[in-house]
DNA sequence: TTATTTATCTTAGTTAATAAGATATTTGTA
DNA sequence: TACAAATATCTTATTAACTAAGATAAATAA
């Protein structure tokens, strides 16, 4: 019956969610990070250096919230404060990739591993049809993330 | 190619844990709540009634905290407090699920008909493929947070 | 030049966490 | 039975990270 799959996903989804942040959690602690710091720390990595403004407006947080989390990075030596060139009101926040990886991995390593043999457990066909449900869940909760926060 | 498979689908994880957060946390933000209140309240409907000190212990959040946490939740009438008949220093949290849902509900209503609408248009196959991807996940997940949280 | 706007930082106050200890109840033992 | 130890939750003091509002410094416009 159609509804019993509906429900089924449905389901498990919210284990899914709530699975990965229990684990992002549990990595980030690992770290030494909280969590939110460990979420924006991934967050700068994926999308490169921004400004302190952008990064505010990205997340979610307030200006000065931004300038706490840029400090405790700066703290670690993770990231770097460089001042705009032709804006020199401007604060770029500079990752510094290779030492943010070289903590990372490893706490990484071994969930890559077995998320892969996981993958590679799927024959490509199945693998497509897996990559476009992912796809198309990852937009409809930017949309409704989106809508709630124009209210 | 294989590795470039594996890349995509590792990619579009982290996008959807990533997103899937951040509307979690919207619609937290939505509801009145921060975001750990909402993922607690989440935790403690699905699972039902249970102690202070289990609740304690599934979320890893000391006792002090937990006190908050159902100070919290009872202001608002979510859940109540029941001392145990037998053992009369157990504390249940006894949630309202009636009115959690009263709350929650709306706010996840879009999110839910667009998901069903998603799972909908796959056929049966591919849908036993997709769920079977989410659980096994689901499952390496719950293992890497046990493996670092005995550590 | 001077006023306005923009980008970030600082300060004060709030919230929710931890750690440690208090309170109340139950369990084990002589 | 009495009393020590263990257990379950709550309380208090402290800390961390957030917001809101205003300060500072630099860019832009009149």
């Amino acid at each position: 019956m159609e509804e019993e799959h509906i429900r089924r996903i449905r389901k498990l989804n919210q284990s899914y969610a709530y699975t990965s942040l229990q684990m992002h959690e549990a990595i980030a602690g690992t770290a030494g990070f909280s969590g939110t710091d460990h979420k924006y720390l991934g967050f700068l990595l994926e999308r490169g250096q921004m400004t302190a403004g952008e990064l505010s407006n990205l997340i979610g947080l307030t200006t000065g919230a931004v300038t706490g989390l840029i400090d405790r990075f700066e703290k670690k030596k993770l990231v770097k404060r460089q001042h705009g060139e032709d804006d020199r009101r401007k604060v770029f926040i500079v990752p510094d990739t290779e030492k943010i990886m070289e903590l990372l991995a490893p706490l990484y390593q071994d969930f890559r591993n077995k998320s892969a043999e996981l993958t590679a457990s799927f024959s490509n066909d199945e693998i497509k049809i897996i990559e476009s449900y992912l796809s198309k869940s990852v937009e409809i909760m930017k949309e409704i993330t989106a809508t709630l926060r124009s209210k």
